[in-house]
DNA sequence: TACGTATGAATGAAAG
DNA sequence: CTTTCATTCATACGTA
């Protein structure tokens, strides 16, 4: 039994907002929010592809990153839904801005630029969904990037992550999942 | 009590085209601000009963209000998402409010004294939504009072967005969100 | 300069 | 999956 702090409340949590600012106020208790290395994670396995993890892939996901604080299979349900849904919402509001941009483009500022602020715009997600197995440093937000720089140590979590997931878990690897896609 | 002018301030007067860019203040670099015409369009749609236009609305909103300032499609969103929330938050809080001082008071005074009382605290706003079409004298915020009040001029804008959310637009009007209600 | 308020932005949790 | 709600973080501005 061990009564880490870590969890729900006491929420060392950062996870940045738009300016590259991770938060430690005290934070309300009441929802969970991911700790650093959770949220590491979470990212990294987004970007590997998880998109909709089966029942037991959130069980296993939620209890590798218990270790790293307060979690439940829920909280992970929700971070992947939202994600992806959110992805793709953004996605789909930026290239209709930028759609816009192009009709009524003022010349000023050409499209280049909106690029380059909104970020990468537009992706096919569904190879993406697939292969991403490759890293194509496409990350696709900039929370990930950085999640990436203000937590390198977590390469680390990252590490016991995977060993974990291929010694105690009866399925083979969350690779698996993609075995069947 | 805030003047609130400028687009967005891409880093610099980014956009061109629209007169009346008051960039005054000169700070504000990174978060949209709505100018004065835009928050104004907004206000209006708001108390036209517009609460969360679809994807497509806001895009048509955001292209129209593009006219006035640096606007992206997110930015409509979550102005009304937070607008929404806002008024809610704060009749919610009123009603805490009345309430407490009710029970205090006497606890033979019920729920149905409230919305004699209160006013229009409960209202169910899914009706208003479809039928605010007829300004119902009913403003959500002190802030739209001031907006009103500080930028009378702007009924011209108000003209100007109607007369081309009528024209340039395939879509009927605004109103056509209510058809699939 | 310090602080309160209004509000843009983000996101966990749900409802639809 | 999509859309909405509730809460919270972050920041612009006004004010003392």
């Amino acid at each position: 039994m061990e009564e880490r702090m870590s969890g729900f409340c006491t929420t060392k949590a950062g996870r940045g907002g738009s300016s590259g600012n991770n938060y430690a106020s005290g934070t309300k208790c009441g929802r969970w929010n991911p700790t650093i290395e959770q949220g590491k994670l979470l990212t990294d396995l987004f970007r590997s592809g998880v998109r909709t993890p089966s029942t037991d892939e959130i069980q296993n996901i939620s209890t590798r990153l218990s270790f790293y604080g307060k979690i439940e299979s829920k909280n992970v349900f929700y971070w992947f839904q939202n994600h992806k849904a959110r992805e793709r919402q953004k996605r789909r509001r930026v290239s209709v801005d930028e759609k816009d941009v192009m009709i009524r483009r003022d010349d000023k500022f050409s499209s280049a630029r909106y690029f380059t602020e909104i970020g990468q715009v537009n992706e096919r997600e569904q190879v993406i969904e697939t292969l991403q197995l490759f890293p194509l440093k496409s990350f696709d937000e900039v929370e990930s990037e950085k999640f990436r720089l203000q937590a390198n140590e977590c390469n680390e979590a990252a590490a016991a992550f995977s060993y974990k997931f291929g010694t105690e878990m009866d399925r083979p690897q969350l690779d698996l999942r993609l075995s069947f896609l």
